[in-house]
Parts: C-alpha cells; sequence; structure tokens
DNA sequence: CTGTTAGCGCATTCAC
DNA sequence: GTGAATGCGCTAACAG
C-alpha cells in the first residue's frame, strides 16, 4: 500500500539501513548519497511508519494531555499551547479527558491506557491525589504539571499567592476593609491547587489589615457561574456589610456581578468585584482581574517535558507572567465598556 | 520493562499464539483456558503494545482530530465530544491544530503527517479547499466532516438556513422589517459553509417579505467580537434606519451589542439584536439566539465514524437539533438578567 | 561509509 | 482447540 524503506533501498540500489541512516540525517552516510536517497524518499512519497519506529526503538514521539475538560477558556488555552509546542518538534498530542463535575467524582485516572503509547504526560489542570501520581509514574516517562502541581514534579502555573495579593492590594488601595472571597474548589485535599493559593493570599492581606481574621467572608465554589451566583447571596445574606468581594477566577466573578445585578446592587459603585484570569468575557463586563496567560504556560509546560525528555533537568517550578487590569467593576473607572 | 504476549504465555503454560486469541475473545479458545489466560493477563499487569498490534494488523485505533482553534466554545464542544465518543469505543483522539486568523491564511494541511497513524479522520470545523481534501482522500481512510461539510463525505452540523430562518421569523413577527445582517467569513469560497446558510436564510427571508434585497445591509466578518463590533459601526453609520441586526454567531452578536452601547443605544429598546449558538454569554448578556448542542454533534460525528470505519454506510448529512432562545436583546423580554 | 543480521511484540496463516 | 512459523517496517549492532 504505501512504499516502505525497502522499496526506497531497492530503487536506489542501497540497502535498507543506509536509507533509514539518510533518513534520519545521520552523519555516517555520505552526503551526496544522503541528498540522493532523501529526494528519492520524497519523489516516491515515503512516509516512516510510526508503529514499526515506535517497535524498534521504543520511542513513540507522542505524549499523553490529560485534562479535566477542554470546553473552558483556561484549558482550552493551554491545550492549545501545548499542542502547539509539541507540534513544533514533531510530537503527537493524544488527548484524554476526564470530566469532574461537583457531584460525582471524575473517573480515575488509569495509566494503563498510557503504557506503551507516550513518551511522557502532561497533567493539565488536574488534581490527582497521590495514589495516581503514583501509578503515573510507574509509566517511567517524564511528567510535567500544569495548575494544580506536585511537590515533587516540575510545574508549571502563576504565582496565585502574588495575584491575589496584587488584587487585594489594589481593592485596600481603593479604601476596601471589609472583603469577602469566592474560593474554588479542591482546597482541603490539595494545598497545591490554585483554589489553596489564592485563599492564601486573600487571608494573609485580611491578616495584614490588623482586621480579625473572618473565614465566614468566605465561601467554596466550583469554577463556574452558577455556583459565583449562589456564594454571592449566600455571603451577602450573611454579610450585608461587605464593600468588596474577590473571586478566585473571572468565571466565578462574572456569577458574582450577575447576583448583585439581581440584587440591584451596582457594581463598581454600590460593591467592587474582581477576579483572576482576564478571559475574553472580562473585558466586556468590565472585570478587574489579574491577568494570566495560559496559551503560553501550555507552550512553556510542553518545552519543559521536552526538555525533560531529552534528560535535562528542569526546575521544579515555572512561574508565568500576570498581571493587574484595572476596570470599572473595582470602582476606580466609570464608564461600562472599554477597549 | 513491560511484560509481553510471551511472558503470559509462558506463566500459563500456552503459546503466545493463544495467549493472544483469549486476550481478543475470540471463541476459538477453551473457555476455561480462556478466563485462566485473561485472569493471568491482567494480575501480570500485561498491556498490549499498541504499536506492534498495529504493524501485525494495520490498525491504530486512534483517529485524527483537525481542527483551526480549541479555545472557542464551539470548537471546545465538539472537541471535548469527539474524545469522548471516541474513548468510549477505545479509540484514541490525536489532536492536531491549523490555527486561522483574517490576516495570514493557516497552514495548508499536510495529510503526510497522518498516514499510517490513523484509522479515520474527524474535519472539526475547518474549510477545506478540493486540494485538501483530495489529498486527505488519498490516506484512504474514513473521513466525517464537522461544521463546514464537503457535498461528497458525511458532514454533521445543523441547519443553518432553518437557524437563520427562526431568527428572522422571530424579528419579524416582533414587526422588524428593516433587520441587517453580519455575516460569518468564507462564503464567497464555500458555499457549504455555516456563513453562507444563515446567510441565505437572511437574505431569503429578506425577500419574503417582499422587500427589496439589499446586500448593503450585511457586513462580513471573522468570528470575533471585534470585528462584530466594527461591522455594527459601519452598518449604522451606512443604514441608521435599520431595527434589528442579526449575527450569524453570538461572538459577533455580543460585538455588535458592545458597538450598540457605545453609540448610545439600548438593546432591545432602540434595536433589537439576535446570534445563534447560545454559548454561555449568551444568557448572561440575555441575547436572543438558536442553540444548538456541539458537544452533542461532536458526539454524533465520532459515532458516525466509527459505523464507516466499520464498513456501514452513513447518511450524508447529520443535523442536530436546534431551539429558538428568546431573550431580551430582541425586545420581547424586558430584564436584563434572567435565569 | 555501507551492508547483513537480528529482533522489537504482536496477529496470522497453516499444521496438528 | 492449540502451537510453530512467518512477517508487519523499522533500527541497532556488528562486520567489513
Amino acid at each position: 500500500m504505501y512504499s516502505s524503506l525497502d522499496d526506497v533501498a531497492r530503487a536506489a540500489g542501497v540497502s535498507s539501513a543506509t536509507v533509514s541512516r539518510a533518513l534520519r540525517d545521520l552523519p555516517s552516510v555520505k552526503p551526496e548519497t544522503k541528498r540522493r536517497i532523501q529526494k528519492l524518499a520524497h519523489e516516491m512519497g515515503y512516509v516512516i511508519s510510526p508503529s514499526a519506529s515506535n517497535l524498534a526503538t521504543g520511542k513513540t514521539r507522542t505524549i499523553g494531555l490529560l485534562t479535566p475538560w477542554v470546553n473552558r477558556w483556561f484549558f482550552a488555552n493551554i491545550i492549545e499551547g501545548a499542542e502547539k509546542g509539541l507540534r513544533q518538534h514533531n510530537y503527537d498530542a493524544l488527548l484524554y479527558t476526564f470530566h469532574e463535575t461537583p457531584f460525582e467524582p471524575r473517573q480515575r485516572l488509569d495509566p494503563q491506557v498510557l503504557r506503551r503509547r507516550v513518551d511522557g504526560v502532561l497533567v493539565l489542570g488536574l488534581q490527582l491525589d497521590d495514589e495516581e501520581v503514583a501509578s503515573l509514574a510507574n509509566l517511567d516517562v517524564p511528567i510535567i504539571f500544569l495548575g494544580p502541581g506536585h511537590s515533587k514534579y516540575t510545574t508549571v502555573g502563576i504565582d496565585d499567592f502574588g495575584a491575589a495579593t496584587l488584587i487585594m492590594n489594589h481593592l485596600v488601595e481603593l479604601g476596601h476593609t471589609k472583603i469577602g472571597h469566592i474560593a474554588g474548589p479542591d482546597m482541603e485535599q490539595f494545598t497545591n491547587s490554585p483554589s489553596a493559593g489564592r485563599y492564601r493570599g486573600w487571608r494573609s492581606a485580611v491578616q495584614s489589615l490588623d482586621l480579625p481574621v473572618d473565614d465566614a467572608w468566605r465561601r467554596d465554589q466550583s469554577f463556574d457561574q452558577a455556583s459565583g451566583m449562589r456564594a454571592t447571596h449566600g455571603l451577602l445574606d450573611a454579610h450585608p456589610d461587605l464593600t468588596a468581594i474577590f473571586a478566585a477566577t473571572d468565571t466565578l466573578a462574572i456569577g458574582v456581578m450577575r447576583a448583585l445585578s439581581q440584587r440591584g446592587l451596582k457594581v463598581g459603585t454600590d460593591i467592587a468585584v474582581a477576579g483572576i484570569d482576564d478571559e475574553e468575557t472580562a473585558k466586556y463586563v468590565g472585570l478587574t482581574t489579574v491577568r494570566q496567560d495560559p496559551r503560553a504556560q501550555g507552550v512553556r509546560s510542553a518545552q519543559l517535558l521536552l526538555s525533560a525528555m531529552a534528560g535535562e533537568e528542569t526546575p521544579l517550578t515555572d512561574l508565568g507572567e500576570i498581571e493587574l487590569i484595572e476596570r470599572a467593576s473595582s470602582g476606580r473607572i466609570s464608564v461600562r465598556f472599554m477597549d
């Protein structure tokens, strides 16, 4: 069906071993012969059989992308970035999704399906427990985490504590002292989660204000708008005197804004709101936030994985850039729609 | 490193051929032996080598997912659906992205990279020209299209003309007669594109109103908010008397709403706006739209591909459900935020 | 610099 | 029902 190395070898009047060497551009082939073979192979439309190559070398040139969702801003972008970063180096990306809902736990990771199939694994925004990490490690291929990390493996992400601090400093500077927090999920089980880092940033800022640390000003939620709305109503029912709400993500923050609107409160005037992410919608609704670039993080995690597979040392953490974006929701700016 | 068929065979006291048969559950193995081997293989942690299996059978149990982006609502959801649909049948999904921008054309499809790597191809939301389709067909594996289709291949999608008609009927029912249209890209080259179908729906409705067909009431754009904004300003500068704007997608429609807001026009009161998609944000901004379910379309396209790979006939088109969702932007409902 | 040989791990004849 | 032999297409080790 397809032409094989042998076909090319026959046509070139050399052995298949030489063709193999020539096509891999090994230095041990006479330059002229090499060029001749490469040209011929191209003309014949020869394409290597990845399976045969893998069988012979043990290398698949494929990496596994493990992720809970693809239909969310953060995840879609890191996946896109990672795929791009891998493709550039001629690696294939195998996609594995593990749907999480607040109601039913996601399916557990079964690393068996990755066996002999990938040269490395990128764990994108997935919270794995120790047991899962251990079984992943059994695959004996490099692993890079993105987002919720692991203390023993290279983790790409942002300084979540720092991001929260940026927001809190901004709100405090505007005169706010009673600042509620809508936290993300997984804070109890995973102290390394972004949610936990952002929560600590909020808590630390509250403490430094010499205010009593009031965890009653906090609600834990999953990452969706509806959760943000629910949490806001609960929070304001209990503490109507809050003047600002810092949500762990923009999506939650937008839920907050909707809830405030339902209660007849004017965002940015009656009460300040801020999030983290700077996703597209943030600009539209005028949300103050901390910008991060998940696409760049995806590319970066791919690069680190390739390094690790090349046997190089990789740093334990790699933090992407963040930047405070001030918009109308925190009350400094009064126009609703900006560009 | 891993245990092989031979290892299991040795431990079971049978030949590797028998193990191979037993693990594939072929009927030609004595039931008792079969169970014994399956149990043993499981205990030994045996995992098949996909490459070796592929080399022997020619089947990769992998399909290629070709898509322009993953970081957009429609694409993220079809990818998620397709991956899920494939995983359920133990197929792997290989992700290939082809970034498109209005400025630089995307890289052309080079099907060579898919050679010997996939048993089938899902073309998700990608506009391929005839040459690309021809080279894809050379791979000699089944192909299913999702979104912009191809007249010779099974295409999953929605009735774009019908969706536009739903919107137009709704607007006309509300009394509108001067309805502008913000169309999507690729209408010229590809008459099979969703953009083209929606445009025809708009045009046909305009005609049936016995209005002069006025293509001056139309602007062609790429699928992003900024385009929608730009187009709106252009449209209203030229035709300030329009009372409604129908945008080809929600994202464009949201751009329209932003532009109207900039011009001091009140959406739903001064001017009606409608889109197509019903993405998450549509609810938040109160956008009237036609709901479609890209996730279900992704699952469906995976099912059809699996059928095709099994040698079954597949219908030329498979249309997903659509439904008109009336919200404040078309002026019927006056509250801004609903649930 | 190049060819020969052997083997990666499986599925498939063809015997028995 | 089961086993032995062969080949899928490539790379690696060893000669030369």
